[in-house]
RNA sequence: GGGCGAUUGGCUCAGUGGUUAGAGCACGCGGUUCACAUCCGCGGGGUCACUGGUUCGAAUCCAGUAUCGCCCACCA
């Protein structure tokens, strides 16, 4: 109920989002509004409830802009569906960012001296606690600052209790299920970081490195080698000699046919191997014969499998030769390298080194060389689990938007490789498996682990851990489910899961957006949102990629204290599409905050002008139908149709496109034409003349200033969403309002009985354009804008004619002149033979002025009709066009013919004008 | 190598078959109009990348080309 007094402190003429966002912030915190269940909410339970996955930001993190767009976009979407009356349920979290979280610990505590290994385990993750400790509530203050109405009572955090369980339990689930598997296999290692690394987590660096050509010499059966007995192979990696077991050429290669079998001895380990028959070597490439090296290459790996090669690694974690690689042990792979080829160049084995184009893995994190390892890890077999995931793309149960996302969703689903979850990393969830003596494996779901090893019962205290911990991303894919308490069928697991949108960036679709729809099927047998929105990334003006090291970075928190929260949101909003990148500079950002001071000033001037006989405490409500003016009917047909346009494209997800509609409609439609012919109707009505109802015109007049307002507002809000809180509370509210603009009712067409008369908008339309048109006439002429001029109008039986008696004091004013009717076109030039010449499509004026320019208006009388003729001859040749008439639609010709008609006889009053002047 | 996207006024972008292609910024002219100079009024500026096709009609649909960008990819 609308019972509190609305604030009574003076409006500046500058809005000031500093004051205003912190204050009604607070607010809603105090009204309990953002749970679906607060104590503010006005969900009923007559509509589904609508829940939004987001993104959990790093918990050591700060508010970066792509994040400021995520998170907007999120909280258009709580706000519009809070509004409609969906228990809307937007979960705040914090992720643990395992690796990211890591690095940044690491420097902190190298400037004490320290490094990961002299903390030791324990003590380190004791320093990760308290430094996160500390970091976490920054992150979230800036989601705050920003205005994101998300239910802090429901904060989650990837390392929680209730995470660790989930995780413990999804991985029990799919270790049952025989997905999750312990394996010695080739991983993608990082000997920075020292740990492994997933597939996507190593970005193809295109390079130019070099291809070596290196002859091997065969051995007799005797163990002696002929030196002039050589095969040749190509390699782009000297290094990896250390570790060859096998050179292979392909079976069908007739140079190589009298090779196979035979034995060859790799150089600087002295090691004998065969020269097999792959069908894996191509004999095109380099020599068509190439060296295995099974330990650090994942073709050789499988080639050594088929042949049965010994695997030999021949480096260490950090990415030095180990003791395996003789001479050379301990040096790093670039100084083996270049060692080896010096080595190989003196002992003339070196055929020849040409530059070769190669793409390189590289460490997305840290920028190292990946060095294909061979290390028993933890894997999951995902393929069961992307089939079912595909499936809920196929089934419409899940849809992309933009919908061209799902076909690069399949594309990598379809060639999905096994999943390596182990991380030789510390901050994170450890892997809930024990290992006994005897090598027996225990998943276990239970927090303090097994009682006893599954295979052999040895008890607990026998068994070890393992210490690698699980990519960080396996946590986040459990999300959606794991914070509303899955594995438990809690209250808010029933009532909000599936959940209605993911919101997120296109470039997290493989880490992030395929494993929460793969785990979530497979692990809660449904998709885990019905929707998956993605935004793109947020570039500097010039369109460069933001980041730290190119100083382009738009700091939203700089921005929200400069220009306000409001501001960012609606510049971000205003800039974007769904899937597409946008730029974002200062002058967008201005721009947005110009809004924001428009509707503040509409505001401002909207309560000024309350009529003395209105209550400042009167509700909302339009006033009767027959006390709206032409101008009202006008206000309305306008924000009628902007709330069906504005709602379709929220609904359609083109948040872009609803604030574009939104700052035309406030700007355009109304603050530029209707508060000003309001204040023409508000100034005049009760004046001398009137009929006599001046009062209750007055009122109606503000009463549709009101009503129009108040639904912009709500439309506005979840874009803007302070400023129009701010503004709401002191407009009148419908008796059935609640206090707050958050939770009061989404608009819709149906919110009042009145219905527009469309002649009458219709003939506003037609005075609007008289006015600009009398307006452009004047400046071209060079008339100063302090000379008011009598001038004579004429509107043929019409809409226009019809709206004119109310308007014509605001069309004087508007076009600053003193207007006259007249009757019929040729009072115009026997009054008015020495004006200025007004003619557009639906009527025609003359400005009245003694001492008119006869040339320079023979000049712009010219220049339009020339504009009018280019345009009628247009519109009679298609006219002409038999196929044209005959083809197409009824209303289109029809249309065409009516154009054709206005502009002829528009056309001709230029003529006939020209003539006299 | 495969895939996707973009190409519209000086800049940033709307506009997905039907009047005269729009907006903001920038630019020019005018303005102490009692909400706002973070403003108001008016104006200049575009062969919608190119070629061909479909159609009565194409910025919009199709094919191809060019340029730019992004994603994916185990070949030494």
């Amino acid at each position: 109920m609308a019972t509190e007094t609305r604030p009574t402190t003076e409006m500046s003429p500058v809005y000031k989002p500093a004051e205003v966002e912190p204050r009604i912030y607070q607010r809603w915190l105090d009204a309990d509004v953002f749970a679906p269940d607060g104590a503010g909410s006005r969900a009923d339970g007559s509509k589904p409830p609508f829940t939004i996955t987001q993104p959990p930001p790093n918990v050591t993190g700060a508010l970066h802009i792509g994040h400021a767009l995520g998170s907007t976009i999120q909280d258009v979407m709580i706000r519009r569906a809070r509004m409609q009356g969906h228990p809307a349920l937007f979960v705040p979290g914090l992720d643990h960012a395992s690796i990211a979280a890591q690095v940044v610990l690491d420097r902190i505590i190298a400037k004490d001296g320290e490094t990961r290994d002299s903390l030791g385990r324990e003590r380190y993750l004791e320093r990760m606690w308290l430094f996160i400790n500390e970091t976490r509530d920054v992150i979230l203050d800036q989601e705050r600052r920003l205005g994101l109405s998300a239910d802090w009572g429901r904060l989650r955090f990837t390392m929680d209790d209730d995470s660790a369980r989930a995780v413990r339990v999804a991985f029990k689930r799919l270790y049952d299920d025989g997905l999750a598997y312990r394996g010695k296999q080739l991983v993608n290692w990082c000997p920075g970081d020292q740990t492994s690394l997933s597939d996507l987590e190593v970005v193809a660096a295109p390079t130019t490195g070099t291809l070596w050509y290196v002859r091997y010499h065969f051995v007799g059966d005797d163990g002696t080698s002929d030196p002039t007995d050589t095969i040749t192979v190509a390699t782009t990696r000297p290094e990896t000699i250390l570790g060859d077991t096998a050179v292979a050429v392909n079976p069908d290669d007739d140079r190589y046919r009298h090779a196979v079998g035979r034995r060859v001895m790799i150089p600087f380990v002295d090691r004998i191997v065969p020269v097999i028959a792959d069908p894996v070597v191509q004999m095109e490439f380099g020599t068509g014969a190439v060296k295995i090296t099974p330990a650090h290459d994942a073709d050789d790996f499988a080639t050594g499998q088929r042949h049965d090669l010994e695997v030999i690694d021949v480096m260490t974690d950090a990415g030095r030769i180990n003791e395996r690689g003789g001479p050379y042990a301990g040096l790093t792979r670039e100084e083996a390298r270049e060692r080896i080829v010096a080595e190989l160049a003196a002992r003339t084995d070196l055929a020849k080194a040409v530059p070769h184009q190669m793409i390189l893995g590289r460490c997305s994190r840290s920028d190292h060389v990946v060095e294909p390892r061979l290390k028993t890890q933890w894997f999951i077999n995902v393929k069961p689990m992307a089939d079912r995931a595909m499936a809920a793309v196929r089934e419409g149960r899940t849809k992309f938007v933009p919908v061209r996302f799902s076909k690069v969703f399949f594309d990598w689903m379809e060639n999905i490789h096994d999943w390596n979850v182990s991380r030789q990393l510390w901050w994170g969830h450890r892997i809930p498996a024990w290992y006994c003596p005897d090598g027996h494996v225990t998943v276990s779901a239970e927090s303090d682990g097994p009682s006893a090893c599954d295979v052999c019962g040895r008890p607990s205290a026998e068994l070890r851990q393992e210490d690698d911990i699980f990519d960080t991303w396996f946590s986040s894919g459990l999300w959606p489910f794991s914070t509303l308490g899955w594995p438990d069928e809690t209250p808010d697991y029933t009532r909000f899961y599936p959940t209605s949108v993911l919101e997120t960036g296109y470039d997290i679709i493989f880490f992030w957006v395929a494993r929460m729809m793969m785990l979530g099927e497979w692990l809660t047998g449904g998709e885990p949102f019905h929707t998956v929105y993605l935004h793109g990334m947020v570039r500097d003006p010039l369109g460069a990629k933001m980041g730290k090291t190119k100083g382009n970075v738009v700091d939203p928190l700089g921005v929200i204290t400069e220009t306000g929260a409001d501001a960012l949101r609606f510049a971000l909003i205003h800039g974007s599409a769904a899937g597409a990148d946008s730029r974002l500079g200062q002058s967008r950002v201005e721009g947005a905050r110009n809004f924001a001071n428009k509707i503040w000033n509409a505001a401002r001037f909207v309560m000024s002008a309350r009529p003395d006989d209105v209550a400042a405490d009167s509700p909302l409500g339009l006033a009767e139908t027959h006390l709206l003016g032409p101008a009202e009917h006008w206000i309305l047909d306008r924000c009628e149709r902007s709330i069906v346009a504005v709602e379709k494209a929220y609904a359609a997800f083109e948040f872009g496109e609803a604030a574009r509609l939104l700052y035309d409609a406030i700007w355009g439609d109304y603050c530029d034409s209707y508060l000003e012919l309001a204040k023409v109707g508000l100034n005049e009505s009760g004046a001398a003349g009137d009929d006599g109802d001046g009062g209750a015109r007055k009122h109606a007049i503000w009463s549709t200033l009101t009503w129009v307002l108040d639904r912009y507002l709500r439309l506005l809000h979840p874009i803007m969403p302070m400023a129009t809180e701010e503004i709401w509370s002191r407009l009148p509210h419908l008796a059935t309002d609640p206090e707050l603009l958050i939770v009061a009712r989404w608009p819709d067409a149906t919110d009042s009985d009145f219905k527009p008369d469309q002649h009458l908008s219709d003939g506003v339309a037609q005075l609007i354009e008289t006015i600009t048109a009398i307006r452009a006439a004047r400046a071209e002429s060079g008339i100063e804008a302090s000379d008011w001029l009598p001038a004579l109008i004429w509107l043929p039986e019409g809409a226009g004619r019809d709206a004119y008696a109310a308007l014509e004091a605001a069309v004087g004013r508007l076009a600053r002149v003193r207007p006259t009717l007249v009757n019929s076109r040729s009072e115009l030039d026997a009054e008015g033979a020495r004006g200025l010449a007004v003619i557009t499509a639906t009527g025609e004026a003359r400005v009245l002025r003694s001492d008119a320019d006869r040339q320079r208006e023979r000049a712009r009388l010219e220049k339009e009709l020339r504009a009018v003729e280019s345009q009628l001859a247009a519109a009679e040749a298609r006219l002409s066009d038999h196929s044209f008439v005959t083809r197409a639609p009824e209303n289109v010709v029809e249309h065409a013919r009516r154009r054709a008609a206005e502009l002829h006889e528009q056309a001709d009053a230029l003529r006939a004008r020209l003539q006299e002047t």
